[in-house]
DNA sequence: GTAGGGTTAG
């Protein structure tokens, strides 16, 4: 007997399931009657994670003693299955055998798992009626964690006040409950009280009270709790170091999560994941992008996390090269189909004009949500694709997902670039019909661009008034529309309410001052020009870039710096001449100064779009990908025009990412339709 | 003889 007790005491020792199994069936081949032994065969299946066997001894066990019980429940729940430990506590309760504080304190994570409210009140009740509830501290800081996951943190906070002797773990579920809940300054709260109280916080407390301090750009108390993680040793717990890292990085102090992540002699795959994170959130794309490389190149796995922000990094740069190795990792991981990472994707792809790609992500993700969703329609919008974007909101509403602020914001978007203005009105009236959506100045701003741009110029007007504060990029795209419209009076009437609000405002100048110019309108031009260097402001130049062959290029209008200058004037000069054949006329309304009609066209000739084109398709000669040029600034309605030629006369694509939005250019046509 | 809380994303 004492024998073959020590013989199980060492197999769950060591773990070993097959050792355990020969004692096993050793003990019933000797005849031995192993009820005796049988608590300590189930307690050793249980260390050895063979929890179908200890279930059934259990099952077969007569008179089971509570502590036998609980090793089910507990097992069960840390095992990920707590539906049998509620099936357990519910039999437990049947054969008339009281839970003690142990079963309390497995059973409440199992009622949280399963999202079962009403069975973890009644347990509670139970708890209390015997005296368990707040004399215990296992069964509190349980108690405390349920209410916290069940959004219930003033149950949390009323059991929390109720005990007596708190401790660490009971402080620590508190603030942890706050913290998950976006409640900072609670959780902050609670920690001074802990330690006002003496109370020593361990790595748990400090990491999630270092991640409030961050979320509420708490540097002062950061830094201070810095300094208790490294006085209480606990600076080479990578939780702590990774909520260090973080807590920096959301204070904006990016040079000191670096120097967090440069100490570290271990990066677990959320560390890294989280120095990733941070980087994107601070602007260090290209950083982030070559901590991801060096992440991988250690071998540690990414997770949906990582890969969805190196993404977006990706998206914001228009990296599209590295964008695709990152879409090829994600397929070998096999989590292309996760939301996260595939929303990442298909922004990825909408930002580099990339529709057929974004739409193929789309239509493998495993789970629609009303984000994903969002991802796409704003994609479309982006892309001028509208009536493929108002489908995908009749397809969210049949999956009965609630389109919120964003996806409002991208149908609108989307209705003004493809020109779909009674779509667009029917939009905005259902925004202003839904409770549930607040009119913000972008809906409107959006609307106004799309009545403006349409001439419907006075219903602009209109709408403009409802808005509380108008702002000046409010009524600049009002002046934007008179300029499309040549309406030079009303121009004037808004010049003056937006140099009321905003006296220096130079994008309003130089606004009005091409409407003059596109009206004929010198001795205007003259006197705008004139103010505008009065006030010293500045016009941002033009400029375009390419991306060939993973370099990039970039070009201002007439640049001769391009080391390969002499090659791209020539190619630029034979694509004028034959798109002339074709019928491409030089716009010179296009020209913003009083030249003759002569150097109005030569300047036309040189703008950096074209130029960027001409370089692209000479360096690619021979190739038929497609070309993707960007630029600061909206795309000229002359370049507009010759890129169509251009397009149809080498038979390549072209996909021009202005200021505002895409124009594909395919077979002499622009996906635009001419309407931007 | 059994048990508690943490760090990463649109």
């Amino acid at each position: 007997m004492n024998f073959y007790s020590s013989l199980i005491a060492r197999c769950a020792h060591t773990k070993s399931l097959t050792t355990l199994r020969t004692v096993h069936t050793n003990i019933i081949k000797s005849g031995f009657s192993y009820s005796l032994l049988a608590h300590k065969l189930i307690d050793a299946y249980i260390k050895c994670g063979y929890l179908a066997e200890a279930r059934k001894l259990f099952d077969d066990l007569p008179n089971r003693h509570v502590v036998t019980w609980n090793s089910m429940i507990s097992s069960h729940v840390s095992h990920g299955k707590s539906k049998e430990a509620v099936e357990f506590f519910g039999n437990m309760l049947v054969e008339g055998v009281l839970p003690d504080a142990y079963s309390f304190s497995a059973i409440f994570k199992a009622f949280s798992e399963l999202g079962l409210r009403r069975h973890g009140q009644r347990a509670h009740g139970l708890a209390v009626v015997l005296g368990l509830e707040v004399l215990d501290g296992f069964v509190a800081s349980a108690l405390v964690d349920m209410y916290a996951k069940f959004d219930k943190m003033r149950d949390a906070h009323l059991v929390f006040d109720r005990v007596l002797e708190k401790d660490v773990v009971l402080f620590s579920a508190l603030i942890v409950g706050y913290a998950q809940h976006g409640l900072y300054g609670e959780a902050l709260e609670v920690f001074e009280d802990m330690v006002n109280r003496g109370v020593k916080p361990n790595e748990y407390t400090l990491a999630s009270i270092l991640i409030s301090c961050g979320n509420l750009g708490d540097l002062v108390n950061g830094q201070l709790i810095h300094g208790l993680v490294v006085k209480s040793g606990m600076e080479s717990v990578v939780a702590s170091q990774t909520s260090l890292l973080t807590m920096y990085s959301r204070c904006s102090m990016v040079e000191d999560s670096i120097k967090v992540f440069n100490q570290l002699d271990y990066a677990s795959q959320v560390t890294w994941t989280s120095f990733v994170v941070g980087l994107v959130h601070n602007g260090r794309e290209e950083a982030a992008v070559s901590i991801f490389r060096e992440m991988i190149r250690c071998s540690i796995s990414p997770n949906p996390f990582v890969l969805s922000s190196v993404l977006h990094a990706c998206s914001s740069l228009a990296m599209l090269a590295v964008g695709e190795q990152i879409h090829a990792i994600t397929m070998k991981l096999g989590v292309d189909g996760n939301k996260y990472a595939g929303a990442a994707l298909i922004n990825l792809y909408g930002k580099c004009g990339n529709i057929g790609k974004a739409r193929s992500v789309f239509d493998v993700l495993s789970e629609l949500d009303v984000v994903s969703i969002n991802s796409m329609i704003y994609a479309y919008a982006q892309n001028g694709f509208g009536h493929e974007a108002l489908q995908l909101f009749e397809r969210m509403k049949k999956l009965g997902l609630v389109p919120n602020g964003v996806t409002f914001i991208s149908l609108l978007l989307a209705c003004n670039n493809a020109g779909l203005v009674e779509e667009g009105c029917q939009i905005f009236a259902s925004i202003r019909s839904n409770q549930n959506i607040e009119l913000t100045r972008d809906h409107f701003t959006c609307m106004i661009d799309l009545l403006g741009r349409s001439r419907r110029l006075e219903e602009a007007a209109m709408l403009i008034q409802e808005v509380r504060n108008p702002d000046v990029v409010l009524w600049r795209t009002l002046l934007n529309a008179c300029k499309i419209h040549g309406e030079v009076e009303m121009a004037e009437k808004i010049m003056r309410k937006v140099l009321e609000l905003s006296p220096g405002d130079g994008g309003t100048h130089i606004l009005l001052t091409n409407l003059y110019a596109s009206a004929g309108k010198w001795n205007q031009v003259i006197e705008m020009k004139s103010t505008i260097r009065d006030l010293n402001l500045k016009k941002s130049p033009a400029i375009s870039w390419v991306d060939v062959d993973r370099e990039v290029h970039t070009f201002m209008a007439g640049d001769l710096s391009h080391p390969r200058a002499n090659e791209i004037f020539e190619m630029l000069h034979k694509l004028i001449e034959k798109v002339k054949t074709l019928g491409y006329n030089p716009d010179t309304r296009f020209v913003l100064q009083d030249l003759d009609e002569e150097k109005k066209r030569s300047s036309l000739y040189y703008h950096s779009e074209k130029l960027a084109i001409a370089f692209a398709l000479w360096k690619t000669i021979g190739r038929t990908t497609t070309i993707r040029i960007f630029k600061n600034l909206r795309v000229c309605g002359d370049c507009h025009s010759w890129i169509k030629f251009v397009s149809h006369l080498t038979g390549r694509d072209i996909i021009a990412r202005d200021a505002k939005r895409f124009h594909h250019f395919k077979g002499g046509l622009c996906s635009c339709k001419d309407y931007w």
